[in-house]
Order: C-alpha cells, then structure tokens, then sequence
DNA sequence: GCGGATCAC
DNA sequence: TATGGTGATCCGC
C-alpha cells in the first residue's frame, strides 16, 4: 500500500494549526483572511522545538484515537447498548434541574488591554498586545490580523508588523480588578471570581430584594462598572453558570437551555479543551446536540468519554452554586521559572534556587507550608517532566525546598532544561486559628479557650508561634502513616506531651493526624470521637453522593488576591 | 503516593 | 532568536 502524494488536510494538522494560532482561535474577532495568517504561523512555526514538539503531542493523540475507535469498533460488535437506561438516566438528571436561581456569568471585555488604554488613551484603535514572549491580550485592532491570546509574540509580530507590544502592568490589572470586584459583590456578597476579570454571581436574592427582573440588575451592574472604572463587562444571564457570555439572557426553561445546547460546539463547554474536542469529533461529536445522537457509543464507551456528565451538559444542566473560594480548600502552592535552555549543572541549581527563593517569600506571605513537594522541569525539546516525594515534616524555608528539590533534580541530570518549578502539596494552613476552636464552634461546646493563648504542637517541633523547644520526643514525633488500615482507633496523638494549662480552659490538646480526612487536628481527647464521626459521616455523604455528583462548582480558584495583588508593575516597554 | 495529561484563566 | 505561570483534577499505576 503506497500513501497518497499529497495528503489531504487532516483532523490532526488542523487541530496543530489551531494551537499555533493560539488557544481561542474561532471564538472572536473575525480574522480577514484565516489562510493567510495559518500560512504565514506554519511558515514561522516550522522546524523550532516548539512545533515539533507540538507534533509529537498531536501524533500521540492520533494514535490514541485511533485505539478508541478500534475499541469503539470492537464494542458495537456486541449488543450490550441499554438505551432505556440512558433514557432514565436523561430524565432522572431532568427531573433534578433547579431552574429557580438566577445566575450571572460577568466577563470584562479584553481586559489587559482596556486598562493599557486607560492608562495611555492614544493606543485606543490601535493594534497592540500585552504580554511577553506570550501574548496575554491582543486589542481588539491587532484581532484582525488574527492576533490571539495564546500566541507567541514573535508570531503575532509577523502577523502583524506595526504590532505595539506592551509588558504587563500587574498592580494597574490588580486594582481595577478589585474595584470591579467590589461593585460585582453588592449584588451578590458570595461572588466567585473566576480569575482576575470574570466571575459568577447569583443575583437572585438581589433582585427579590429590589424588586428588578435579571435583566435590570445585570444592566445596573454593568452601568455602575463603566461609571466607576470606565471598563466594559460582557454578562450572560442563566440558571446555571453554563458558557456563554456576552449579552446574553438564556431563558429558564429545560427546552429552550436544550435546543440552545444543541448547536453548541463542544469546545465552548468548560472543561473540553482541545484535546477532548479531538477525541469527540472522532466519534462524530461536534455539538452538544451530537451528545444525544452518539449516546450509544458514549454509553458503551463511558470510562473514555464519562457519560453521566455528557448528557448533564447536553442538558445545559450544571452547578448553580456560587461560593466564594475558601482559603482552606487550596491545595498547592507553587512557583516556576522559564529561561533561555541550561545544560551546566551549577546554573541550574542556581534558577532551582531562584524558583524555591521566590516560592518561600509566597508562602510566608500567605501563610502556607506542606510536606510534599514536587519538581517540574521542562527541556529544551519543550518535553515536561514532574518528580515528587512526600515527607515527614513541614517544609517551606527555601534552604529546605532547595534540599528537596536538589534531590529530586540530580538523578535526572545531565539534561538541557529550559523551565524549573516547585510545587507544594499536602498543605497545612499556618493562619488557620487553633482548629479546635472551630470544632467546637461546630458542636456548641462552652469553654473555648482564647486562639491567641493557643499552643500548636508541630510535626517537625519547629518555628510554631509560641511553641516551646522541641524536645527529642517532639522532633521525632511526627505525621501518622497517610492511611491506617485499621481505621480510627489507631489515631493517636503526634505528641504525647500536655501543654501547659490556660487559666481559662485548662485542658490538654493534642495534635492529631485524622486518619479519616487526613488533615492535622489539634483537638480535645473527648471531641476526638467527635470529629471522627463528622469525618466518616461525610465521607458516607460523599459516596452517596456518587451517582449524582458531578454537579460540580464551577473550579474554585484559591487566592486569587495573593496572586494579584502582589506582583508589582514593572517599568512599562513599548517597542 | 507518583507521574502524566488536560484544562482554565 | 523566539512559545508563560498558577492551580486544579483525573486517570492509571
């Protein structure tokens, strides 16, 4: 068999072409001759490191579908497709469709750019970008040249010659950020930010209150934004926090979000990227209508595909819960560094100990410290690598995440690397106040001793606010094994050692590992029990809740402020 | 727990 | 010449 001269354009050089082009190619700004700009990125493109790595991904992922619809080949074989079940399952999640919340997805247009116009009106009309070597935002000028957020800046150059290139003014964003933030919450007090320029609200008790149909609220809020900050916000108003934005007000009614759903490409949903959008179309998914045409071999095929949450976004149907993110539920905290490619060891340690400098000053500031930790590294064929390793003891000084690091990183050595990273896991909040305290908040016990007076026992006996020296005992005393086959009545405390009595609520502590939640507990003898019942219990509330669980929030993104409010604003370039 | 992959922003 | 950083989640092992 002999292949064809001229191969025909395939699913997989369209899709590389579409990552090349950046990330939200097709979703905005139409380009004014999409062959062009395609040629003109495949031409600049072609050869680097970065594209060829790109095409290794992209022939992995060929090849990955193709394995897919053998096995989708081989399925259909056999009967075995319970169409009913699905019909049950459909009207099942129907049946669970809370229609009686309002809930407002608000999105400020281009972002970036409009505070750089702001701060210098005469780039207004102008084709110009923010961002470094990446592009952050392209304004809306420099969209018509198919200028797209994603896209390396020396392709966007080409693309467009008279392009103005502008750094990031991170504090500017930072603030305008807050003040839209803080007008956004006087219409919902529990507003989810969804980054640094969009987020959800749920209006429905405001409007209750002032008497307003959704469309009236969501006009005040963006007048008051444009009054108060001069920027634009695009909103869409729903039952659920469902895509998309835009004016957009999606009626509360199970067949208009279905027949809106049915055109919907897949790609517009949160959650399928680029590649699921690949893997979907190969089994003819391009819309969220197709979901229910293709439910047979989404059926037979559910482990690949996950049927449950497919029919529940051919439905339109996800959270309507707007919670703001909780400080407790992060769950890392990181840094990474990229850099023209390194082969000598002596100066790769040396942005190892950069990133792991940078990575302390972010956890002492937000008060965070966690015993694993991992390594990322990159080289310079563009190909990523992680190596982790968890321990015994607290770590967060950047002698420590040097040490750890080192460890991980020398055994992979020799290698050209062109981007290090450390991230911490398994964390452990050290602004949290005596975690007994809120349990018994929780169970309304008297006696609540004063958090300032508080003793915390640590795992690694160091560096705890009013911690006495560590003895021996205390610095070998340390975390519990991750998982106790025995369950609860192996718990015992990490320190065996009382502290020293409050005048007001004498009593010991103890700091405990929960072998339910794993999280550390320093707590009572008594409540203990306690809390291991609420563990349990939850946990048996979570199983339950597997079969109709997905309903998830939309992702929570933990600190958001830290993030943004801390990067100072460099000197601004303009080339 | 670890490592790779995917995704959002 | 040249393609980012932070954080989350899921899967397979």
């Amino acid at each position: 068999m002999s292949m064809p001269a001229e191969p025909p354009p395939s699913q997989e050089t369209a899709s590389l072409v579409k990552r090349l082009a950046g990330p939200s190619t097709g979703k905005a700004g139409l380009a004014k001759d999409q062959e062009d700009i395609n040629r003109i990125i495949a031409d600049v493109s072609k050869g680097s490191r970065f594209y060829e790595n790109e095409k290794k991904k992209d022939k992995e992922l060929t090849k990955k579908i193709e394995h897919i619809l053998h096995l989708r080949d081989e399925l259909t074989q056999r009967p075995g497709v319970d169409l009913l079940k699905i019909e049950a399952s459909l009207r099942k999640l129907e049946s669970e469709r809370d229609l009686s919340q309002t809930i407002v997805h608000f999105d400020l247009d281009s972002f970036f750019a409009s505070v750089e116009v702001l701060n210098d009106p005469t780039l207004a009309g102008k084709p110009f970008i923010v961002g470094g070597s990446v592009v952050s935002t392209a304004s809306y000028e420099a969209r018509k040249y198919g200028v797209r957020s994603g896209m390396a800046s020396f392709i966007a150059k080409k693309l467009c010659p008279q392009l103005i290139s502008i750094s990031h003014g991170y504090s500017d964003y930072s603030e305008m950020s807050q003040k839209v933030m803080s007008i956004c919450k006087r219409y919902d007090p529990s507003l989810c930010p969804a980054g640094c320029d969009e987020g959800y609200l749920n209006i429905t008790a405001y409007c209750a209150e002032h008497d307003l149909s959704a469309d009236e609220c969501v006009q005040h809020l963006r007048s008051a934004v444009f009054a108060e900050t001069k920027l634009t916000v695009s909103a869409g108003i729903a039952a659920n926090t469902n895509k998309p934005n835009g004016q957009f007000h999606l009626p509360f009614n199970s067949e208009a979000i279905t027949s809106f759903m049915r055109d919907l490409p897949i790609r517009r949903v949160p959650g399928i990227g680029r590649v699921s959008e690949r893997l979907l179309e190969s089994i003819g998914i391009k819309t969220c209508g197709d979901i229910y045409t293709y439910r047979a071999t989404i059926s037979l095929m559910d482990k690949q595909f996950g049927l449950l949450h497919l029919l529940r976004t051919h439905l339109g149907i996800a959270s309507n819960s707007v919670q703001p993110p909780q400080r407790e539920e992060r769950k890392s905290i990181g840094a990474e560094r990229t850099f023209p490619p390194l082969a000598d060891k002596q100066k790769i340690l040396e942005k190892l100990n950069e990133v792991c400098a940078e990575l302390e000053s972010d956890m002492e500031e937000t008060q965070w410290t966690g015993r694993t930790i991992t390594l990322k590294y990159k080289l310079d064929s563009f190909e990523v690598f992680t190596r982790a390793k968890s321990h015994n003891r607290w770590i967060s000084k950047k002698e420590d995440l040097f040490a750890v690091g080192q460890e991980l990183l020398l055994p992979e050595l020799p290698l050209s690397i062109r981007l290090i990273g450390l991230r911490v896991t398994k964390l452990k909040d050290l602004r949290e106040p005596d975690p007994s305290i809120g349990i018994k908040r929780f169970f309304e016990t008297t006696n609540s001793s004063s958090p300032n007076k508080k003793r915390k026992v640590s795992p690694s006996g160091q560096d705890e606010l009013n911690a006495d020296p560590p003895t021996e005992d205390e610095t070998l005393a340390t975390l519990l094994p991750q998982h106790q086959p025995d369950g609860p009545q192996n718990a015992r405390p990490t320190s065996s050692r009382s502290v020293k009595p409050d005048p007001e609520a004498p009593r010991e502590t103890h700091t405990y590992i929960c072998p339910v939640c794993e999280k550390e507990v320093t707590i009572e003898n008594q409540t203990l029990n306690e809390h291991l019942d609420l563990c349990l219990n939850r946990n048996a509330i979570r199983q339950a809740q597997g079969e109709v669980k997905p309903v998830r929030a939309p992702p929570k993104q933990g600190d958001i402020w830290e993030r943004w409010t801390k990067k100072a604003s460099g000197s601004k370039k303009r080339t």
